[in-house]
DNA sequence: CCATCAATTAAACAAATGCTTAATTGTTGA
DNA sequence: TCAACAATTAAGCATTTGTTTAATTGATGG
């Protein structure tokens, strides 16, 4: 059986190469995920809602956003599974999901956050 | 000294709330990082450059586009100095950078695709 | 049941993004 | 020095994205 080589050929077999590849569609779908948080508003809101559960407009307030902006990235957020929401009266709460991903990712912020630009984070409270 | 509180006062003080919240610009600085990996192509790339370094020309064969796309995509990675360049004669040869942030970014990127997606990936060599 | 407030949705729009083709730069070997 | 090939850059274009303002839906308390 034949496979064809790289167009710069060093002995490598493209199948050999590309074998080992994950599927297109895994690096879609994980891409996603990078494009969720690839936004500053909506990161700041992620990691807001990592901290504590708010309504609308008080995350509106804290991020300085108007509330229909602010809702938007709610509604992106909430179907990449990232946060969910719980509504108590007029007011709809949100929050970060629940799962494994979600704590990996943030734990990943803090991470890159700590060698990307640290400033000095003691206390972080948001109770 | 006052404070304002949020919109919705539960008792919270928006300076506390706010205290413990990384600068806009660490968000910043994070989104664009997150950003780099929010697309499929890029990412497919810079997975592939954590695995091995090849050339433009076998870059752009192994993950099906055109040499100019795929080096405006290598540019911007490099930009944000996930990879890193070598010219060797006629062709120019890319690869992950060393640094702690993008092994960061590499294991992170395993672990979410081994949550999101498994797809069994026993095998891999690139070499 | 209605006034009010919270939240979402709709419409519109400017800005950014990713790709294509074409032209240009850089390097090697004949 | 020139022909051939690798890589980048330029220009143009269609799509996507994030935001704004305005309109709509949802829920509560009087």
């Amino acid at each position: 059986m034949e496979y064809p080589s790289l167009p710069h050929d060093h002995g490598q077999l493209v199948e050999k190469r590309l074998g080992g590849m994950p599927p297109a569609e895994s690096f879609g779908m994980l891409a996603a995920v990078f494009k969720e948080l690839g936004d500053e508003s909506r990161l700041r809101i992620f990691w807001l809602l990592c901290h504590c559960e708010e309504c609308v407009i008080n995350i509106s307030s804290m991020v300085g956003m108007s509330s229909p902006a602010v809702s938007h990235h709610l509604t992106k957020l909430k179907a990449g599974g990232l946060i969910t929401s719980s509504r108590r009266g007029k007011e709809v709460y949100y929050r970060a999901a629940d799962t494994e991903k979600t704590r990996l990712l943030h734990s990943m912020i803090e991470s890159i956050m700590d060698i990307e630009c640290p400033w000095g984070k003691d206390n972080i409270d948001l109770t």
